[in-house]
DNA sequence: GACGCGTGGAT
DNA sequence: TATCCAAGCGT
């Protein structure tokens, strides 16, 4: 039985039972494959459900204004995929007359879909032949078939991507496409694989060779930045002004507190914002490009000009009330201060 | 082709 | 605690 036969057996019994799973609904498996671009499933679960549930179809992700539809988002990262859905949505609606695309040339047309998403959705809803290859197919055939080239190098992907146009079922393109994630996702995972409970255990070039360990390779990493975040925080009426964070720059759209970023972890910054009662809290935030360090401090007094103009603050009626209380540590400490907005 | 983009879990 | 990294894509 070749590769791919045996892939879909082994799917059948033991494919994942998700909420898109059953799906055919190209605007469904859309979202499901945004939403889950570079992000676990048990972090984007609740967000894929509870953003279907909102818009629940193009036309209602078109009629939204984009501050509701990065609500829906915050917390989850990578920001710019859902301003890229809101785009491609309008899109849908004024360029294709509301019909979405029907093939994997149309697809990748849309913003924020690239030749991955576009294979996945037009495989899985349009039973096109073309293999979706992420990072769960390059784990999996870089072992199986042995693939000493780094795989996110241009020679590596094209080898991958070659062995998976080969390989790809001409009968169930979309299932294959699945089920080479769930193995990858289930049994071929990057840290030690279940190769025992495999089922190509006795044909897999790295179990053979002892190298499951070593494959896929990469080339190197993207370098840290760090910076450095002065939160200042005045308690008005009960609230706190919020700002919504300028275009170009992390957490875009998203809303904050009043920031002074220094060049590194300044005292001056006393000097700045005078009549502090206290620095409430200290800490450190790692994200994967950028290492922001955030403190926290709570003005009081008129001394200090809150209400700045160089940016557009957020009218009374929206803020978010609360004493000043520990509760605010809290809400920093979880960074929900993004998550006011109700 | 290189770089920027977010978060939370695993080790 | 530090590091890695998980269903990529846009610029």
């Amino acid at each position: 039985m070749n590769f791919s036969s045996k892939l879909l057996n082994w799917y059948d019994v033991n494919k994942r039972d998700l909420p898109w799973r059953n799906s055919d609904n190209p605007y469904v498996i859309w979202i499901a494959e945004v939403v889950f671009q570079q992000t676990r499933i048990s972090q984007g679960l609740p967000y894929f459900n509870a953003f279907i549930k909102k818009f629940p179809d193009v036309g209602a992700l078109a009629d939204a204004n984009e501050d509701e539809v990065l609500k829906k988002w915050q917390g989850l990262g990578y920001y710019s995929r859902a301003r890229n859905l809101l785009f491609s949505a309008k899109y849908v609606m004024n360029e294709l007359g509301g019909k979405m695309p029907a093939s994997y040339q149309e697809m990748i047309k849309l913003k924020g879909v690239g030749p991955y998403i576009a294979a996945e959705v037009a495989s899985v809803c349009f039973g096109e032949v073309v293999a979706a290859v992420d990072g769960n197919v390059q784990r999996v055939l870089a072992r199986y078939f042995g693939v000493e080239e780094a795989v996110n190098s241009t020679k590596g992907m094209k080898i991958i991507q070659g062995l998976a146009n080969e390989a790809i079922s001409q009968f169930r393109p979309g299932d294959f496409n699945q089920a080479l994630m769930d193995m990858g996702s289930g049994v071929c995972t990057p840290k030690s694989p279940d190769c025992l409970n495999c089922i190509f255990v006795n044909s897999c070039w790295a179990k053979q060779h002892d190298k499951q360990g070593v494959l896929p390779l990469k080339e190197k990493k993207v370098k840290v930045r760090n910076r450095y975040f002065n939160y200042v925080l005045k308690i008005v009426n009960n609230g706190v002004y919020l700002r919504k964070r300028p275009a170009g720059d992390v957490w875009q759209g998203l809303f904050e507190p009043r920031l002074i970023e220094t060049i590194g972890v300044r005292s001056e910054i006393t000097d700045l914002v005078v009549d502090v009662s206290y620095e409430l809290y200290s800490a450190k935030r790692v994200l994967s490009h950028q290492r922001l360090f955030l403190r926290f401090w709570v003005a009081t007094g008129d001394t200090f000009d809150y209400v700045g103009n160089d940016y557009e603050w957020v009218g009374v009626k929206d803020l978010k009330k609360f004493p000043v209380t520990k509760s605010i540590e809290q809400l920093f400490l979880s960074m929900e201060f993004k998550s006011l907005f109700k």
